[in-house]
DNA sequence: CAGACTTATATAAGATACTTATGGATCACG
DNA sequence: CGTGATCCATAAGTATCTTATATAAGTCTG
């Protein structure tokens, strides 16, 4: 429980303290702000669509973990709503690609907007030495998980 | 969109650095395994308890934003499951006390060290110094954390 | 280049987990 | 004590997922 390895109390980061520190962290971050009722995987979806660009509707079912049928609603169902669009695959006429819209790209935005303004006066709680702490670990942050989803994209992924 | 406002470029923490940067990582994190097919609602369920002792049903349903019946069948199921159990309270009749178990306990952390265990090689795959950069920043992600559920707990809310 | 196999998406039917509406029991208060 | 508020449970309806299956396009082989 209490006895963990490291090689460098001070060099090394221990996996257990992180994911510890971010899921304390998610718990509260995730469920900020009830502005717009969207589902946790359409908000994922949208998200997904905006950061990474237009995707194969495979390739989606994939990263966000749900079946390919489903997926297949959830974009008819956004479509609908005017937050993305089908188009097809000029190099695969089988293949539909998911593009995010204006409209589904400022969704993603406003609540990131949101979460910002309920976390702006936690910040202004922090001393100076912990805010310098957070801000100078954010490009490592971003790294690990584009190291993550490199990995996980090209990864032949050893089974279900 | 790229001009942004900082007191001092070296002490402040942009906000909107912060939640760019913990989205893009927790799309990657959220979905790492599937271990066990929980839904998100659940485990955030087990894990709320896990970490902050027993809670009303109530007081549960506002934490997790779902409705109040919705959590009493929740509930239920997981009592059913054996990973948690009602109890009532002392001090209020009407109240449900609900108690994590220890096999409630253990899903959680199965999940986190499952998680420890992808995020470990992609660890390695870091610099010493940006692995320094994540464990000094874990403290303040945490107590920033806390304020926030502090303050969401005793907050009267301004409305939905 | 025809047939068999694979891959990409869609549809259908069913299961699950949520929602709103409502009821019964306990508490707080005058 | 009786009135209103609070806490939880039940019921009924809806949304979103699942598995199974169909259709169409690409690929590969002889």
């Amino acid at each position: 429980m209490t006895s963990k390895q490291r090689a460098d109390a001070n060099t090394d980061l221990d996996v257990d303290d992180l994911t510890r520190a971010i899921e304390n962290f998610n718990r509260y971050y995730i469920r900020l702000p009830a502005v717009q009722k969207l589902s946790f995987t359409t908000l994922s979806v949208l998200d997904t669509l905006a950061y990474g660009g237009p995707k194969r509707l495979t390739e989606l079912a994939r990263t966000e973990q749900i079946s390919q049928p489903g997926l297949t609603q959830l974009v008819t169902r956004l479509e609908r709503d005017g937050l993305v669009e089908r188009h097809p695959d000029p190099a695969d006429g089988r293949a539909v690609l998911v593009h995010v819209t204006g409209s589904g790209r400022r969704i993603g935005q406003a609540r990131r907007e949101d979460r910002g303004r309920h976390l702006l006066p936690l910040i202004a709680q922090l001393t100076p030495a912990e805010q310098q702490a957070i801000a100078a670990a954010l490009p490592a942050l971003t790294r690990l998980a584009e190291l993550g989803t490199e990995a996980g994209t090209a990864g032949p992924e050893a089974g279900r």
